[in-house]
DNA sequence: CCGCGTATTTTGAATAGTCAAAATAAAAGT
DNA sequence: ACTTTTATTTTGACTATTCAAAATACGCGG
């Protein structure tokens, strides 16, 4: 059984790595798991000698198509945990993250299926990002922001990248969950501002660098 | 934070002192933790540092109030995650130990909380064994056992005092689950048998032994 | 009161994971 | 090319938890 903690260095590696072929940085690492970068070193070394990752000394890590499998089923707890705790403990939106972070370790398979079907087999989070199936599989489409999108388009949010506290109850108090309707009405580059329309709401608006952890799709 | 080893430890100590009050000997409690002697000894010593037992050299641990009060939330965490597993997820009354022995260091208080609303404040768990209140208080009734009632009157099975599958299965099987209605029909003390009628079934033969571990009340 | 068996404690060593700080390699600037 | 900066690795040490095996204390039968 891999540790808790062999399991965060390898969901950590997973979510840095964005296209799963990319080297992650030690430093990068290191700070993800908030541990001195000498101790990622040392660590992702062990992870090397048991065939989770692999290790180019110097450049980075990678998953082995074994640590990815791992890494994968431990996101797929975290964000089915994530789906439970908001959609049938009506717990906020923005503060399940801490928990499910102790509890993907926890939960069984055989628990976490009877969840997925209570559930309903959902794809996304409460926060729009994809859940990983059964079998491995992560659907990782590429959206664009709030910065980049094209204005007038009616749009719908698709996903917060970003997981503080802070930012998602800002997001949740000024409509912009994931599935809020709305479009862009204008953006300032030199003023660094993006002017939202929400639908039957006032405008608002927002820093270009608060636009850009907001992932939209144009409308259907 | 108290550690998960800890935990274990003054769940074990709470659960074999039974009283609450009397020594529990290490021998026992190594034995519960699948430890050596060694190992416990050396544990206690540190709990009893961190003030959360009391030990008396050669004779056992005691709880502290303060342990106890730690003890009855991992206790209270592990009995109200084995009634949602059953009565939410379904899952088999029989299988639901060893889930909720790792859920229970995983889930926060407040996570806890919405369960046990969602649950409906229950009183016991599936196995019949009584959930702590949030304050910390343990309904500790006295019931009597298929070995030790009077024979003849109408009974309610209140609870199965064995963990094991097996046990818990067999019990499954032949319908003493708590709640089922029976009546002790016969005790030979000498062969060791016991026998029951069931509301609606046909006669049971069990062990004296087996019958030891089967508490009951009298049907109201 | 003495020796015996059993439970408990001690001692020494191992493992997993961590940090602090020194050493090193690679990248970047002049 | 030479120096400076920055990222990474190494080294030595520490904590929590465990085991194996040796030492010790306790209660019991004679």
């Amino acid at each position: 059984m891999a540790s808790i903690t062999v399991e965060n260095y390898l969901k950590h590696i997973l979510l840095l790595s964005a296209d799963g072929h990319a080297l992650v940085p030690m430093g990068a690492l290191a700070s993800a798991l908030a541990v001195v970068p000498g101790t990622a070193t040392t660590m992702v070394k062990a992870l090397a000698d048991e065939g989770f990752v692999e290790h180019r000394p110097r450049q980075g890590v990678r998953l082995t198509p074994g640590g990815r499998r791992l890494a994968l089923s431990v996101l797929r707890k975290h964000r089915l945990v994530e789906t439970f705790l908001v959609n049938v403990l009506k717990m906020d939106w923005a503060e399940v993250h801490a928990e499910a972070e102790q509890l993907e370790h926890a939960i069984s398979d055989q628990v976490l299926d009877r969840l997925d079907a209570l559930l309903g087999r959902p794809a996304a989070d409460p926060h729009g990002d994809p859940i990983p199936s059964r079998g491995g599989k992560l659907d990782s489409q590429i959206y664009a922001t709030l910065a980049t999108c094209a204005t007038g388009r009616a749009l719908r949010v698709v996903r917060i990248t970003e997981q503080s506290q802070e930012f998602l109850q800002f997001a949740e108090q000024n409509g912009l969950q994931p599935g809020s309707a709305l479009r862009v009405h204008d953006r300032n580059l030199s003023a660094g501002l993006v002017t939202l329309k929400r639908k039957g709401g006032r405008p608002l608006t927002l820093s270009l660098a608060a636009a850009g952890k907001i992932l939209v799709a144009p409308e259907a």
